[in-house]
DNA sequence: TTTGTAATTGCAAAACCTTGCAATAAGCCG
DNA sequence: CGGCTTATTGCAAGGTTTTGCAATTACAAA
């Protein structure tokens, strides 16, 4: 399972700094759906901490992304959307035509993984994706 | 097989205009080795025709990517790459530790293409893809 | 509690890509 | 060929994300 709080405990065992900055990111990150950007992650760390920059936020992003403990998925709206990695595993598929979207599985990708990893020794990180194409009511 | 004149005809059939501009956005894409950058492509445009603008170049490679006709591809260095489609179909395994790319054969996807038509009617668009993960050299 | 050090931040600027709008020009028709 | 229509372009501005650098601050150590 998954408390919150996980990502700054791993945050603390590696040895980073607890700023506030850090800390408000990750609270909005944790209480989202799952699907947050950074402007909104901002918008909610800005209104309790006004001094803090934008900069800072993106900052916050990748480095939780070099630790794994969170995903960044491309919906093609333009920004980037992110995941806490606690929150469990899944995908979706995008229609470029009416913009609809589907969840799925995590283990839609499984046999996918392993072969990359048995045939090429490669452990692919495909944990939150957006797969691009046309849904069934827009034809092929 | 794939001639060079395949974007072009392409454009013609459907009634888009043949400027300059694009023609020789278009030879960018096909005299590459199927990883250009917009930058680049702009480049060897503006050296020919030194008047063009760079969004005209984004604006021919979203009109060539909505007729199918390249791909982009994001290698994550902050720059897409495009690959004309005509020169075939392959995907890429990039390791996030210390960079290297392995080329992938499109028959590592088609069983996930399968699966996502006959389940979900979905056609995916998988046909220039970077998978992120870490190499064998870089452990997981 | 104070001090020291290096990690972290804010800020400004830059890189990449998109978009609104007025000016231009490709292709059609006579 | 010459004019007409409207798709296309150049330009300027804006959106998202990254980065260099000097100032700040978290945390360890005294
Ligand atoms: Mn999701
Ligand atoms: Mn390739
Ligand atoms: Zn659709
Ligand atoms: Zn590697």
């Amino acid at each position: 399972m998954n408390h919150s709080g996980d990502i700054v405990k791993k945050l603390t065992e590696r040895g980073y700094r607890l700023t506030p900055q850090r800390l408000m990111t990750i609270a909005a990150i944790e209480h989202s759906d799952g699907h947050i950007s950074a402007e909104e992650i901002y918008a909610q760390v800005v209104s309790k901490y006004p001094h803090v920059n934008i900069s800072t936020v993106y900052r916050t992003l990748e480095l939780l992304k070099q630790l794994g403990l969170v995903t960044d998925t491309d919906f093609g709206e333009g920004r980037v959307r992110y995941h806490p990695v606690g929150k469990g595993h899944h995908h979706h598929l995008v229609c470029q035509e009416c913009g609809a979207t589907v969840d799925l599985d995590e283990t839609a990708l499984t046999p996918l993984k392993d072969v990359l990893l048995r045939e090429y020794g490669f452990s692919a990180d495909l944990r939150h994706l957006a797969i691009f194409g046309r849904c069934g009511k827009c034809g092929s």
